[in-house]
DNA sequence: ACCCTCACCTGCACGC
DNA sequence: TGCGTGCAGGTGAGGG
């Protein structure tokens, strides 16, 4: 599921429903889930303390808390959180478990098992090896036109696996790559350091565009509290993708039939027309 | 530096 | 109905 924008609208959720909560209390179920701490550690890294706001960085969740310490979360494929009441029963795959101050309880669910949280010091949080090695923000000021044409200008990769590439571009994943070099016009195999400067500059406006677009469209879900399976992953977007999974689907541009190819082992989506070298 | 494969897990869609 | 296969939106490690 979770690339940027799905991360933001989790982000914001996290923080309208639990922002200024306390945690009476953490159950780590699941110890792979975070190895750098024992049950215990991890109870008593959370245990009494308030949320004071949710956050992201790229695609990572986290949960800045008064006790001086933060929650590093990152979802992965499968995971997510859910806010369910003390009476709802625990789903399958609960990995972990914050008892709120108000009858609810959020739970960490994750089929996967490739989510992983972390818990540090908050004024070690910019040490931190996942969070140092990301890319600025594609909001920021920082990610220019001038940072991403550099950025490719240095390496010989495929476009496609540049843009997966979460220390040169943060955020986008398999599905946004693709729908980004589709607005581009630019080939999924395209070897970076060939891109021109207008190229390159409508590839970083696409880029914003496409997860800006994406964050809009998910950001009129009503996420219901009370309704724990309110998948606030919600699939609305899967409406808007222009070339993502649908392989032998006429382009919306130009009628010619998307089509599929690897790079690695993931899966592209092209038009051969729309897209060029 | 780059590319590939594997690994971490489960579930689902597909073809036979 | 069941079984095998391949696939899934993320990422890191290891080897050539």
């Amino acid at each position: 599921m979770p690339e940027l924008p799905e991360v933001e609208l989790v982000t914001r959720f996290l923080n309208k429903l639990i922002g200024g909560r306390r945690i009476e209390s953490a159950i780590l179920l699941r110890q792979r889930l975070a190895p750098h701490s024992s049950p215990r550690q991890f109870a008593k890294a959370f245990g009494g303390s308030s949320v004071n706001f949710v956050h992201r960085r790229g695609k990572h969740i986290l949960f800045d808390l008064d006790n001086g310490r933060t929650l590093i979360t990152h979802l992965r494929m499968s995971g997510r959180f859910m806010l369910l009441t003390d009476e709802a029963e625990m789903p399958k795959f609960t990995h972990a478990v914050f008892q709120l101050d108000n009858e609810h309880r959020l739970v960490f669910q994750d089929q996967r098992h490739f989510g992983f949280m972390r818990v540090c010091r908050t004024r070690e949080l910019n040490e931190l090896p996942e969070l140092m090695k990301l890319a600025p923000e594609p909001f920021s000021d920082e990610f220019s036109v001038d940072y991403l044409h550099g950025s490719l200008k240095r390496v010989n990769r495929a476009i496609k696996t540049f843009l997966l590439d979460q220390s040169r571009v943060c955020g986008l994943g398999n599905i946004y790559a693709a729908e980004a070099l589709f607005l581009a016009g630019i080939h999924p195999s395209k070897r970076s350091h060939t891109m021109s400067r207008p190229r390159s500059r409508m590839l970083h406006q696409n880029i914003r565009q496409i997860l800006q677009e994406a964050i809009d469209a998910g950001s009129t879900l009503n996420i219901d509290p009370s309704d724990s399976d309110s998948a606030y992953y919600g699939g609305e977007y899967e409406r808007y993708w222009r070339v993502y999974d649908r392989e032998g689907q006429p382009c919306s541009r130009c009628d010619t039939l998307v089509r599929r190819l690897k790079h690695g082992s993931r899966s592209t989506f092209f038009c051969p027309r729309c897209q060029r070298r």
